[in-house]
DNA sequence: TTGCGTGCAAAGGTTTTGCATGGCA
DNA sequence: TGCCATGCAAAACCTTTGCACGCAA
């Protein structure tokens, strides 16, 4: 995706205006429909593929078995970054905290394992959800 | 799934002679298979789907859109325990620990988000692969 | 002009569902 | 016997791919 397109601008742009937030890429096709410059879901999944390689969007997997996708612009904060998903409401929070890399350093050194928060989602409930159903 | 039927045995036998393993269905289908007796797709998800919701296997989404299934007998260790998966070789690691007891603690009183491990994969890379590709 | 990006429709892989049959209690 | 579980095939779901056309450089 080298050439600077009308689609991969829009695409860009919607990214930009809701950073931090969590979408489907079929919720994405239909906010670049309703901003007035609609792209196809083949084009939408391009550039949500080239986005994701060249690192600057993460692809995280759900229970539901298909995708999220979400707008990093932070480049600072990768290392301690994490996204908290609720799995009743479907909520996303945003952690970007010590406590992160103390289990980081602490997995690598006594499991050997190399965490890579970006694309990391911890499931659970958020406060709401938990006192609404248990 | 109230009967007593030869799949539901089989299928639960194969899950207390790997336990820990982490299966996609169709492994699974084709280990009843060798095993002597098949078992249909239709109802290995059928299983797959009682299991999960009564709590005993957790269903693991993946970076690739598919489920792996994976039993828990512990009945003790829920609360930190986690699975590591090599975003590489999809080896899964398993870990029990304190250190994740702190990090829920953490997340609990600071976020106001209550981590469910049993749900939760870390995704990052193991130490040979880590080694190997960069 | 060249070749990449686009849109459409078709294909792909995995999981779910409808329905008739078979088996447990 | 009554009802649930099973197997098959079809459907559903999301994502990817093939191909002809259009547009950026």
């Amino acid at each position: 995706m080298k050439y600077e397109t009308k689609q991969k601008k829009t695409v860009e742009d919607i990214f930009n205006t809701h950073q931090g937030e969590c979408f489907t890429a079929e919720k994405l096709t239909s906010l670049l429909k309703e901003s007035g410059s609609s792209v196809s879901t083949a084009t939408v999944y391009r550039h949500l593929d080239s986005l994701v390689k060249s690192g600057r969007v993460a692809k995280i997997p759900t229970q539901t078995g298909s995708f999220l996708y979400q707008y990093e612009k932070c480049d600072t904060c990768h290392d301690q970054h994490c996204s908290l998903m609720c799995i009743d409401c479907g909520k996303v929070i945003h952690m970007d905290c010590d406590e992160l890399l103390k289990l980081s350093t602490h997995v690598e050194e006594e499991h050997g394992f190399f965490i890579d928060h970006f694309k990391t989602v911890i499931y659970g409930k958020c406060t709401e959800c938990k006192n609404a159903n248990s």
